[in-house]
DNA sequence: GAAGCTACCAAGCACGTGCTTGGTTCGCAA
DNA sequence: TTGCGAACCAAGCACGTGCTTGGTAGCTTC
């Protein structure tokens, strides 16, 4: 089972223990890339920002504080000040404010994709992988696996539809996922597109009351939970 | 089932089919007040504007502008042109914009509370009562009956923090129906709270994609899927 | 070592925005 | 008639904001 990225990467023979996009696991078959080579991919394919390159720390940086104080409240100063350069100096690496938003959340679209492939490829059973599908992203929401990823949710109405609709096209490889592991589950779901989006809502939501420190409910069995619900065994 | 409501109407001796909101029914006790009262008694204690009034009409048309543009694109001379005065005069109703945000979202809230209340005292089982609920928040959202009811979600962080506990304790008001509802449900539901947490996300998220006009899924359905989800017969 | 490029600075412009201020109209009550 | 307050107008102030412009340090390349 292959998943969304294609890839080009040739050999992964570093083989530290990260898990694998494609769960193929035994036989002598080639072993996909790990999370850390599809990130690198997307890199050396523009389309991840070069890491700890100015520009990756803006979006970053940009991406904390819109999830923070929301896009209209956080000012192009505010950004320039958390890289430490002068607000003037963003334009050079952005044409206008929109677009370090619609840049940030590309990237951490992409972010939170790999880790999701590869979570996915790691899981043996359908439901284990829906598990895991539940378990990235509350971990994007709430960890700190991929920062800022909920201005995919908050901020989304502060694009232009243009910008919406190329940031929805890589949201689509993301959905994507998602698709291909209710398909492979038999089950009670006879309408995974109308059950992806409830989940998805649920989930979403959970930003606005989770608080992961400190909690008798911990991110785990918050997955648990919400998988038995939309699940059940 | 009449919803929308300004009613000098003091009893109800009219005697239409409006539910009542406290499952008063047989015996010869004095019957609970309708939808209309209800509100009515809201404006009567202060709480809720004199329909028609120059306020009131800024509160609706502005949360219908917030939920539209979102609260910092609006502007109050949009909301001032939208009741045909200037700008300036708004602040003979409200002391800053922020004021206007709160202000819509605690009439918006009361007037949702008391349609719910209706809806599960007309409703019999505690199943029904659910589903009621459900098809309630459903309806404010996409419905005609609540306008401007998704400004409690989608800009809830353009309030300060004295803001949000005021509008809070409203809200909390609101939630006490569904925490009744859940507590008379027997059945798989062992964490009342968390389900309420998840609906509560599925049903806001459905303000992404789902357009009630033209759809092979109706609200009515989408109500009874949501019900069989969360709480399966 | 000249040329050229990238990344950034320093200063500020243009404009939209929330809100203020002084004044006017009009209904209502004594 | 007079007084008064609610509702609104007309004009504009003060300020924060996105973005521009002209310039410079430093690195690379031929």
């Amino acid at each position: 089972m292959t998943l969304i990225v294609d890839t080009t990467s040739e050999n992964s023979a570093s083989g530290h223990s990260e898990s694998r996009a494609d769960g193929n696991y035994g036989g002598g078959r080639p072993v996909a890339p790990t999370v850390s080579d599809l990130l690198a991919e997307l890199v050396a394919e523009g389309l991840l920002s070069e890491p700890d390159s100015t520009r990756a720390r803006l979006l970053t940086c940009a991406a904390g504080l819109f999830e923070q104080k929301g896009f209209a409240r956080t000012t192009v100063r505010d950004i320039a000040a958390g890289v430490g350069i002068l607000s003037g100096s963003i334009f050079h690496h952005f044409s206008s404010k929109e677009e370090i938003l619609r840049c940030a959340m590309e990237e951490v679209t992409l972010h939170a994709r790999a880790l999701m492939a590869a979570a996915v490829a790691a899981s043996d059973t359908p439901r284990e992988q829906l598990r895991a599908c539940i378990r990235c992203e509350l971990e994007a929401i709430h960890g700190e696996a991929v920062p800022g990823f909920s201005i995919l949710v908050l901020e989304w109405r502060s694009l232009s539809s243009e910008s919406q609709a190329r940031v929805l096209r890589l949201r689509d490889s993301y959905e994507e996922i998602w698709r291909k592991v209710f398909a492979a589950l038999d089950g009670p779901l006879d309408d995974p597109a109308l059950s992806r989006r409830l989940i998805q809502g649920a989930i979403a939501h959970t930003h606005n009351w989770f608080k992961p420190e400190g909690r008798a409910l911990s991110l785990e069995k918050l997955s648990d939970r919400i998988l038995a619900v939309f699940a059940p065994a």
